[in-house]
DNA sequence: CTTCAAAAATGAACCGACCCCATCCTGAAT
DNA sequence: ATTCAGGATGGGGTCGGTTCATTTTTGAAG
């Protein structure tokens, strides 16, 4: 039976993944060692290993717990967007970046950007790549729940490819900068949404 | 003097810029070690990080290399756009593109990519992000320049953004994915361009 | 020439991610 | 209770980037 065994297995990963996260939080990815998170879970760093291919794919974990809300975020919203193109995109886009630093800091999910792009082929890109296709769709999703608003015979996929990709670029902008302010990030997107809305009417 | 000792400096920093990129052709960024281009330039380890304080750093500066020359090639660009919004931004973003491998190679992109992502503070990432912006202003350019062709009272800079934003992204997107081939990145590209060119004229 | 302080080169040593493996522990099936 | 397989253990090892104390080279002054 899936039992005992299985139980302390499942206790063993959450328990390393909520102290991986604690310690993330009190200093850097970098300045985190495997040993330090396999102490503070009181496993072995074999043990460590057992569960976890690479010290990337920790991160991973906690990367997709925090994409996984974002995504019912958005979900809610393309299901019921506001009126008018920019405060829809207001909505989806700013629910994105609002609660993208629930569980994460900016060293975090930098970390995270910088594992995709520097390592493809590998599972944690693989599971990223897909999540952030994910996220493609709801926009992509959200421009055709708005089209009734549009110019007719707009070509929407390129137009959604492009919204997503400056979301993406502005996001990774933002958690590159750590002086920089939510509040910012989220004007600076609410200006691009008024032109684009404005252009496409 | 500035003589004989500033010459062989600068004579052993080629030397060690020009085996790196060599071996960075031959096998990937991860895989040549700094051992490697020491021997290849024939001087110790040591020496090697007496001209370059990172890895990295020796990528940056092939990097900048790359990109200098990007630069020159845009501001020809602005400077005589051919007519219609959607053919000069495929002229300046399509030549951007095209450019971007005559040096360096998608592995060698994403690992620049990464670095400055995840090292960001570092002289490594500063200087990247310089770079960065005078090709963001070089977009915002293009489009004061084309502005007689739109729709009077668009807000130009969100839009320039939120274009830069697109095809950084849209280049990221492409290195990350050695199959991809150049012609469908530009394709892509393109479909983007018609449909904002349609929107904004 | 010789001298010498500064500049530069050197390579051994360090550190952390990741791997390996001989050994031990433990839950489940008999 | 006993057996046994799947894990857990943790010490030791590899590897590569980076550091640093030490040695070597340099070029200008005496």
């Amino acid at each position: 039976m899936a039992g005992l065994r299985a139980k302390h297995k499942a206790e063993r990963a959450d328990r390393i993944l909520a102290q991986a996260m604690a310690l993330f939080h009190e200093a850097s990815f970098d300045a985190v060692r495997m040993e330090d998170i396999a102490a503070a879970a009181e496993v072995s760093t074999g043990t460590v290993y057992n569960y976890f291919a690479t010290k990337g794919d920790v991160l991973l974990a906690l990367v997709s717990l925090e994409v996984e809300e974002v995504l019912e975020l958005g979900a809610a919203v393309v299901a019921a967007p506001p009126e008018g193109l920019a405060e829809a995109l207001d909505a989806l886009i700013g629910g994105y970046y609002e609660h993208s630093l629930t569980y994460l800091t900016k060293d975090l999910w930098r970390q995270a950007i910088a594992l995709t792009i520097g390592a493809p082929g590998t599972r944690f890109s693989l599971i990223y790549a897909g999540l952030d296709d994910r996220l493609r769709a709801q926009v992509a999703d959200l421009l055709i729940a708005c089209r009734g608003q549009l110019r007719p015979g707009l070509a929407l996929a390129p137009l959604a490819d492009m919204i997503f990709g400056s979301l993406n670029q502005a996001f990774t902008d933002f958690v590159r900068v750590e002086e920089m302010e939510m509040a910012s990030l989220l004007t600076a997107m609410r200006a691009r949404h008024a032109a684009l809305a404005q252009a496409l009417a």
